[in-house]
DNA sequence: CCTTGTTGTTATCGACTGATAACTTCGAAA
DNA sequence: TTTCGAAGTTATCAGTCGATAACAACAAGG
């Protein structure tokens, strides 16, 4: 018998990563419970039962996707005083995790519809950007900057125009991919690099 | 008689501003076509009758809604070879429409769920992106600047963080506000020759 | 006045969904 | 082996939603 009971932490975090799976699609009213229990094996009055609601569900893992991706910044981060182009690296793990930053988009997005689910997206979306203003000590607005351009890769990524399953590009999906990586110094003109994916 | 009948391209227009405001709050899972239509002060069916579904609906929303945007961006650029900092002018015209920017970003987001949700986005992306490099003759890398800052507004729009009724407002939330519009001539600030380069 | 096309409504349905309740099964300790 | 708490299921419901169908009301031309 592979079927294995597990303890309710366990199960919860198996759950947890499907929900990622199934809201990075769905979004919070898109998704049904049910999905997540399918995904996880399980039935779906037990997710009710572990979570209390689809509600908290979904505030957990958008707390649970924060987290991640933050430790995904502080592990690119290996010394003090790192620079945003080391940072940078952590956004190409971010992206090869298909679901982790479609989901926090859908976080943003019922931000507007849910009161309770708009403080959590803007904590973790505070969280993240004090976390980089800590790790590398840059200003105010480089981090701007640095976010922005998350912000935008966040995006092409839920239209999946990167990431793992890209769909076919257009000139300016290229043309705006390959521009990416040149932050600042655009000064030695044009340079068609394969600087697309690390 | 305030009640007037319309003709059906009439009320089409208006059930559009309708479905603007609704689907900005509750993107497309979370409207029900009865929000739209109360909005508007007709019947649910009526809706469906005028646009066939509410599949249909949400893709003419979203394809409207970047016509706007790029009419707003069109009008703020009124010479040819325009700056871009012309067209950041109409970041703010933008953001004073308090559904616009959200009712994209959901679009954005529900591409993930649905392949023609996902065409149009992408689509309307690609339009506005060009637009731009356009109306500007800006860099390929100057316009993806551009266009970061325009996706991190959107989401702070959606969120609440700016725009009309913003929420109570956090150190790191008036921190990232204060340091926009210093986009590029951040060159007579402290220390022009530190920036890291990648 | 009456006919006719368009605007709009009410009635209704079938499918779906989150949540509750009650029941069952496992596994380890006693 | 028996016990018992935790893990997990089946059954079910009350509410919701998109869509269809049939009907009604209005306005304008003949």
């Amino acid at each position: 018998m592979t079927r294995t009971r597990l303890t309710a932490a366990e199960r919860s975090e198996q759950l947890i990563d499907a929900a990622i799976t199934a809201f990075a699609k769905g979004g919070y009213a898109g998704t049904t419970t049910d999905d997540v229990a399918r995904l996880a094996g399980v039935s779906q009055p037990y997710v009710i039962r572990l979570f209390g609601s689809k509600h908290a569900l979904f505030i957990t893992v958008i707390t649970h996707v924060s987290d991640r991706i933050q430790q995904v910044f502080r592990d690119a981060a290996p010394v003090e005083n790192a620079q945003l182009a080391d940072l940078a690296d952590g956004f190409d793990r971010l992206l090869a995790q298909r679901y982790l930053l479609p989901v926090l988009l859908h976080g943003f997005a019922a931000a507007n519809a849910d009161e309770e689910i708009g403080r959590t997206a803007r904590t973790c979306y505070g969280d993240i950007f004090t976390l980089v203003r800590d790790l590398t000590g840059a200003s105010a607005e480089e981090a701007v900057d640095f976010i922005s351009k998350g912000m935008l890769l966040t995006v092409l990524a839920s239209m999946r125009v990167i990431g793992p399953d890209p769909v076919e590009q257009t000139p300016w999906m290229t043309e705006m991919i390959s521009s990416f990586g040149h932050p600042d110094h655009h000064a030695h003109g044009k340079d068609p690099a394969q600087r697309a994916e690390r």
